[in-house]
DNA sequence: AGTGTAGGAATTGTAAGATC
DNA sequence: GATCTTACAATTCCTACACT
């Protein structure tokens, strides 16, 4: 779909080449649509059998069309060139385009023979891009929206547009799941080898910055990390925190956890810094422990919110979730990780028990709640989540596993053409969806990176990091400025926040 | 009636960027 | 410089609904 931005950068009246991109996409996708939409389109363009057409011409007729000057119009049908596209795109979600030769809206490309050239610049291009690919978008950054810091949601929809030109849209249930792996593959792979070939180290990065970052705690912070035992307990409470949170504020919540660990010997399930006491009062007597409290701070008047995490004589204890997630998001796994140590038998076990495969049926012992057949072997650490296990896992330096990020997903489903968006409510502003991948789509997502990791001779966790910077990459290159913290940068800023104060004692 | 799936609500501290 | 706005390295829980 064209955003104002992009209506914009064409600039007014569009150039001959604009024109003639605009004539493209509609003859293009006027020879491959059935009847009733090749006619929706001869609505605005009068072509006939017979006649040759005027690039240039028919380009001039669809400009006036978006700009009501002309009588084919007055129908309705489209009032500008924003109507004019999201027709379009609406006529493709019902008739998907063949997968013939559309490229991007303003990345028309000539085919003489098997010699491609960039219809806008006549430039001779040496590689046939596989459809779908990006790595050429990521060679050649792009100005293709007017304002310097599009939106992500601008560039997802840019993206839907330019893998629908090329490619037919894949959507969830609609095509089978092998067939979203088929297509993920050839595309996956031509990325993959462009990062290869232009930036290697990015498969090492996840590793060297996280033992970099480990670095700086044990020398700045806690030093009794350095004991191998403690750090890997350390590792699974950061696993834990990591819903929904930066690295950064990661990072810093699992330090203020392992403090508490320290001091008492085990996790606090609710960020205890926010915790504290509310009387107990006529008025909001017989809570639950559980249960939310809202209340007056008697100083400020200020109306006060937290969880009651306890009920002493005169009051209720309450406190606040470790992040923007439900307190028993992250509670819930903290006790279970507080039950595995115990249980275990204390941090070298409980760490030992995490990180290698019980059958599904001694995984229910702490989580009664985890899928799977009772004698599927599964890692212990599987026990935080279908995010947050592999994730813990990947902190350890066990490259089997797969974390589905957000990145993963824009990335699969551009391939499908399909990046998700949402209404939050209908005429509200749309997002991207990032999250509430379905469970079901997981182990898809999953087999497509694993045959690519296959054919790279890479391991997982590798291939992941080469493809989670392609992405970045690619949304950087498209005006997309993604400040993204490392656990090395996080690491620092809260080792120099540490000397001078515990963050949580800083004033607000 | 039971099972499986989809989708919405709830949860909330931080900091960058925008605006005053 | 102060204050306000916005969005975020998403999950779990719950309900509605389709299907068996």
């Amino acid at each position: 779909m064209v955003t104002h931005d992009q209506m914009e950068f064409l600039g007014g009246k569009p150039s001959p080449e604009q024109y003639q991109q605009l004539w493209r996409i509609f003859r293009e996708g006027g020879e491959s649509r059935v009847a009733r939409e090749r006619a929706a389109i001869r609505k605005f363009v009068p072509i006939s059998p017979g006649r040759p057409f005027e690039p240039v011409e028919a380009g001039q007729f669809l400009w006036d069309a978006a700009n009501q000057s002309n009588s084919h119009v007055a129908s309705g049908f489209a009032r500008t060139l924003g109507d004019l596209q999201r027709s379009i795109d609406k006529l493709e979600t019902v008739y998907p385009l063949d997968s013939d030769q559309r490229v991007g809206f303003d990345d028309v490309l000539d085919f003489k023979g098997d010699k491609m050239y960039r219809a806008t610049t006549g430039e001779r291009l040496d590689k046939v891009p596989v459809p779908g690919s990006a790595a050429h978008l990521v060679e050649q950054p792009r100005s293709i929206f007017k304002t310097a810091d599009p939106s992500v949601l601008d560039i997802a929809r840019w993206l839907n547009r330019f893998s629908r030109a090329q490619m037919p849209i894949l959507r969830w249930g609609k095509v089978p799941e092998e067939t979203m792996v088929e297509r993920a593959l050839p595309i996956a792979e031509d990325e993959a080898r462009y990062q290869l070939a232009t930036n290697p180290q990015a498969k090492e990065f996840y590793h060297e910055n996280l033992a970099h970052a480990e670095g700086v705690i044990v020398d700045e912070i806690f030093p009794k990390l350095s004991r191998p035992e403690k750090m890997d307990i350390f590792k699974a409470a950061l696993g834990i925190l990591s819903s929904r949170q930066n690295p950064l504020n990661n990072l810093r919540q699992a330090l203020i956890n392992w403090q508490h660990y320290e001091q008492t010997g085990r996790f606090s399930e609710w960020n205890w810094p926010t915790e504290t006491k509310v009387p107990i009062t006529k008025q909001n007597k017989g809570a639950e422990i559980g249960g939310r409290l809202i209340w007056k701070d008697p100083k400020t008047g200020e109306e006060m919110s937290a969880r009651i995490v306890g009920i002493t004589g005169k009051n209720y204890q309450v406190a606040k979730s470790w992040g923007p997630v439900k307190l028993e998001s992250y509670g819930n796994a903290l006790r279970m990780l507080n039950d595995v140590i115990r249980t275990q038998g204390g941090e070298r076990p409980a760490a030992a028990w995490l990180t290698s495969k019980h059958p599904t049926s001694e995984l229910r012992r702490y989580d009664p709640e985890i899928d799977g057949p009772d004698d599927l072997e599964q890692y212990g650490a599987m026990i935080f989540g279908d995010k947050r296990g592999p994730f813990t896992l990947n902190l350890y330096g066990l490259p089997a596993e797969f974390t589905h990020d957000m990145w993963i997903n824009r990335q699969f489903f551009r391939w499908m053409g399909d990046i998700p968006m949402k209404e939050t409510e209908p005429g509200s502003r749309i997002y991207v969806v990032d999250d509430a991948v379905k469970k079901v789509q997981r182990p898809v997502v999953k087999a497509a990176f694993e045959e690519l990791a296959t054919r790279l001779r890479l391991n997982l966790m590798d291939t992941q990091a080469l493809m989670w910077d392609f992405e970045q990459r690619l949304y950087n290159s498209l005006g997309a400025e993604e400040e993204q913290w490392t656990f090395a940068t996080a690491a620092r800023r809260l080792a120099d926040q540490w000397k001078k104060a515990l963050p949580w004692e800083r004033k607000r």
